[in-house]
DNA sequence: CTAAGATAGTTTCATCTGAAACCGGATTCA
DNA sequence: TGAATCCGGTTTCAGATGAAACTATCTTAG
């Protein structure tokens, strides 16, 4: 038996932030998704469109901002246009490529959702000491860089 | 513009996480996914069982352990239990009940896979200082407690 | 200019997923 | 005891997912 040296589950890394990761993120959807309507994938598509509103912005600039596969952003997309959140026109000059723009509606969504994500973070950090708030970013920087 | 306060994910925690905890899992995954034909799902059920080794576990107890609902530890059941990996026979004395034990195929598998696993995360931490080792411990304590 | 390749985005298909319905078996309580 | 309920586990169904094929456009090399 001991000489199998089976995992400790709840002392893994990797499980322990999978398990943490989920309840997060779920916890902030479950707020969204009835309410507005929303996945997941489709908020984090808001978010980047909203994040990075200067130019405008493509699908697959989205893709890879998000880590998600273009797959999944363009379903995102589909649904989000057909909601009237986010336009969609084709780019001059290359009309393979496509402007996305958060609309009015859109932004709306986005002015409600963001507030609320954020209220969550700042709950889920309030149950740290401000040494460890300060590590933890320090830890992301290093095993997660943007 | 400035004042829709868009969230910048790059620095949002919840998103943070949910990279990186990908990111692991997904390092980890690809390892043994074709090498064994094995699942996450059914690695996660393998691991709580050796490791609660002593009792007979029920399904319904591993579903607890994983964090997964029993319907996908269900269906990991099945596949472990055709792969003959794990062995399922009736609880006596309430036949509802199964109990599930690693066979010594099953044993097999988790003693390759698990210190593979273990790599990844000694590779993992190896990015941290001793200090940070210790904080994330510390952290995952109070936002994950088991 | 044209053929061969790259790129943006969508569709297809086969698989995965989770909620809810379901099926015994066990338990409670009148 | 037996009706009502609870509980462990599986099945169903409807939606989500990702790899690979596909369409349309753009770029590059000859």
């Amino acid at each position: 038996m001991a000489d199998h040296a089976p995992l400790e589950l709840e002392r893994f890394l990797p499980y322990r932030l999978s398990i943490l990761s989920n309840r997060v993120s779920q916890a902030i959807a479950r707020e969204y998704q009835d309410r507005f309507d929303l996945s997941m994938t489709e908020w984090r598509v808001m978010a980047v469109r909203a994040r990075y509103d200067c130019d405008g912005l493509s699908a697959t600039q989205v893709a890879a901002r998000t880590e998600m596969d273009k797959v999944a952003v363009s379903r995102a997309l589909t649904r989000l246009v057909g909601a009237k959140r986010v336009s969609r026109r084709a780019h001059d000059g290359d009309k393979r490529r496509s402007v996305l723009r958060l609309s009015a509606a859109g932004w709306k969504v986005h002015d409600t959702v963001a507030p609320l994500a954020r209220a969550h973070e700042r709950s889920m950090l309030a149950r740290l000491s401000a040494d460890e708030q300060r590590a933890l970013q320090a830890i992301l920087d290093k095993l997660a860089p943007v």
